[in-house]
DNA sequence: GTCTATAATTTGATAGAC
DNA sequence: GTCTATCAAATTATAGAC
C-alpha cells in the first residue's frame, strides 16, 4: 500500500514529538526507523512542517472523535471521556498530549504548527463548553467558558506533572476529584 | 565584573529555554548576543548540559526564594503568591514557567537537567503541603498532598493554555478561584 | 577571558538516476 | 517510491595563541 509508509512516518513523527517536542524528530532518525533514506521521506511530506502539520491534524481530528458528540450521553460521561482520554495517553505509552508538548513552545514553532496545536485547544474548549452548557447546573456562557478552560488547564498540567516526576498515579490524584 | 557575563549567559539561556524548551538555545545564539565568541562561552559553562542545569537551579532558587518561608502568613495569601509568581512570568515575559517547558520535554533531556525539572516540582509541591498541613481547614497528609499536586498542575496547565491560546487573561481565568 | 581555527556530527533540503 | 550524492548551514566541543 502507497500510503502505509506515510502512515509509518506519522507515527514515528508524533511519538518523538509527544516525547521531546518538534525540535526532537529529525527526517534521518525517523528514515532509519522505517528503512528507507531520508530523501525518501521528503517525498511523501515535502518538509518538516508540513509533516508536523500533518500529524497535529491527524492527532487532533482522532481525538476529537474519541471525545464524541458533545450534546449525546450524560455530562458525567463525557467529562469522564476527556481525563480517560489524556490517561489513556500517559498510561499506554508514558507520554504528553501532542499538541501540549507543541503548545510549550509555541513561541519557536513555524506558525503553521503554533496554529495547530491552537486549534486543537480551541476544539477541546468548544467540546467542553458545550457540555457545560448541556449540564442540568449550566451556568453562564460566560461561566461555562470559565470551567472549559480550567478542566483543559488541569488535565494538561496534570500530564506535565505526572511526567516530570515519573509518576503516573499523579495524573489520577490531580484529577480525582473530576467525574469520569 | 567577571561573572557578569556568566549572569548574561544565564540570562539568555533562559529566556531561550521558556520559549522554546532545551534545544531552542544554543552556544552560538548566546555569544552572538552577548557580543563575545561561542568558545568564550565555553569557557563560563563547559557543556550545554551544565548551562542548563546551572540556570535551571537559579530559577528553582529565585522561585522559592520569592514563595518565602510556609510557616509564616496567612494561606490565603501564601496561596496568592504562588498563583502571582505564575501569573507575573506570563505577563512580564509573556513566557511558560522554565521548568515546565523543560518537563514537557524530560523524556528527550540529558539526565541532569531532567533531575533539576523534577527538583523544581518536588519543591513547589513540599512548599504546598506545607502550606496546606497548617491551614484552618487542614485535613491527612495525602489529601494535603493531592491538593498540591492539583494546585501546581493547574497553574502549570494554565500557564500552557494560555501560551497556545495566545491570550493571557485565560490564566486568571483558569486561576479565577484561587485566593490571591 | 577572549580569540582563531577546526574537528566531528547532524540537520533540512534538493537534483537526478532508476 | 526509493535511491545516491550532495549542499549549505548549524551544532557541541576542543586546542592553543594572546
Amino acid at each position: 500500500m502507497a500510503s502505509d509508509k506515510a502512515r509509518q512516518i506519522e507515527d514515528i513523527a508524533e511519538a518523538r514529538i509527544r516525547e521531546g517536542g518538534y525540535k526532537a524528530f529529525s527526517f534521518r532518525e525517523i528514515a532509519d526507523e522505517v528503512g528507507i533514506k531520508s530523501s525518501s521521506v521528503h517525498y511523501h511530506f515535502p518538509t518538516k512542517t508540513a509533516l508536523a502539520v500533518r500529524v497535529a491534524r491527524r492527532y487532533t481530528d482522532r481525538f476529537m472523535e474519541r471525545l464524541g458528540d458533545p450534546w449525546q450521553g450524560e455530562t458525567v460521561d463525557l467529562l469522564g471521556r476527556l481525563v480517560s482520554s489524556f490517561r489513556d495517553a500517559l498510561a499506554e505509552d508514558g507520554k504528553m498530549c501532542l499538541c501540549g508538548a507543541l503548545g510549550v513552545e509555541s513561541a519557536d514553532l513555524p506558525a503553521e504548527v503554533a496554529g495547530e496545536a491552537r486549534r486543537f485547544f480551541e476544539q477541546t474548549v468548544n467540546w467542553l463548553e458545550t457540555v457545560y452548557g448541556r449540564a442540568a447546573n449550566a451556568t453562564s456562557q460566560e461561566e461555562n467558558r470559565a470551567k472549559a478552560i480550567r478542566l483543559l488547564a488541569l488535565l494538561e498540567g496534570a500530564l506535565l506533572v505526572a511526567l516530570t516526576l515519573q509518576d503516573d498515579s499523579l495524573y489520577d490524584l490531580a484529577t480525582a476529584k473530576i467525574p469520569r
